[in-house]
DNA sequence: GCCAACGTTGGC
DNA sequence: GCCAACGTTGGC
C-alpha cells in the first residue's frame, strides 16, 4: 500500500471556509486552483487518503485549523469550462484539460487554532513550505512529522 | 492599504 | 526565447 502522504491547502475564509467544507459546501470540491504547481500536485501526488492541513489566509491572524482528508481521485476542474464562474478558462478544452479538482472531507476541527506566528516560533518547523520566503503556493507537501507537530499544537 | 515576491503575458 | 510590464498573493 502507498504510503499516506501530507499537505497544506490554503483558503480565504470568506470564500471556502473550514466550515465550509465540514459543511461539504460544493460536496467537498476544492475547485479555483490556477497554478501550475498546484495543479500539478492535484494532478500528480496528491492520493485517495492523504490528510490535509486546512489553512485559513488573507485574514488578521491566519491560522491552520482543521484537517481535512481527500476523498476523490483528481478529476477535471468544471469551473474552467463555465462561461460564468470567475474561474472561466477560455484556453482550457475538454480534451485538453488545464486545470484539477479533489473532492475532501472535513475530518476534524483543530481544538486550537495554530496561527502562523505559532508556526514561525516552533523551530521544528522553520522548514516549511509557508514559511519561506515569497512562498504563495496554495497547495503544498508538508512532512508526517510537521503535521503531527501542528495537530499536537492544535489539541489542548 | 502597502508592497515584496512571484507568476503570467505578449511584443519583439 | 528574452524580458518588461502587468497581475496576483498574502503577510504586515
Amino acid at each position: 500500500m502507498k504510503k499516506r502522504l501530507y499537505w497544506l491547502f490554503k483558503t480565504e475564509p470568506k470564500e471556502y471556509s473550514y466550515v465550509d467544507l465540514a459543511n461539504n459546501k460544493y460536496n467537498g470540491r476544492w475547485d479555483g486552483v490556477r497554478n501550475y504547481q498546484a495543479r500539478n500536485y492535484l494532478r500528480d501526488s496528491i492520493k485517495m487518503g492523504d490528510l490535509v492541513l486546512i489553512y485559513h489566509s488573507s485574514i488578521k491572524i491566519p491560522a491552520v485549523v482543521g484537517v481535512g482528508k481527500i476523498k476523490s481521485e483528481p478529476y477535471p476542474d468544471p469551473t474552467q469550462f463555465d462561461s460564468k464562474s470567475y474561474y472561466f478558462d477560455s484556453k482550457a478544452r475538454k480534451d485538453k484539460v488545464r486545470w484539477i479538482s479533489l473532492d475532501l472531507m472535513a475530518v476534524k476541527k483543530l481544538e486550537r487554532e495554530v496561527n502562523l506566528l505559532d508556526i514561525r516560533s516552533n523551530p521544528k518547523l522553520k522548514e516549511m513550505v509557508l514559511l519561506r520566503k515569497g512562498s504563495r503556493l496554495s497547495i503544498q507537501p508538508v512532512t508526517e512529522a510537521n503535521f503531527k507537530i501542528i495537530l499536537d499544537m492544535g489539541s489542548k
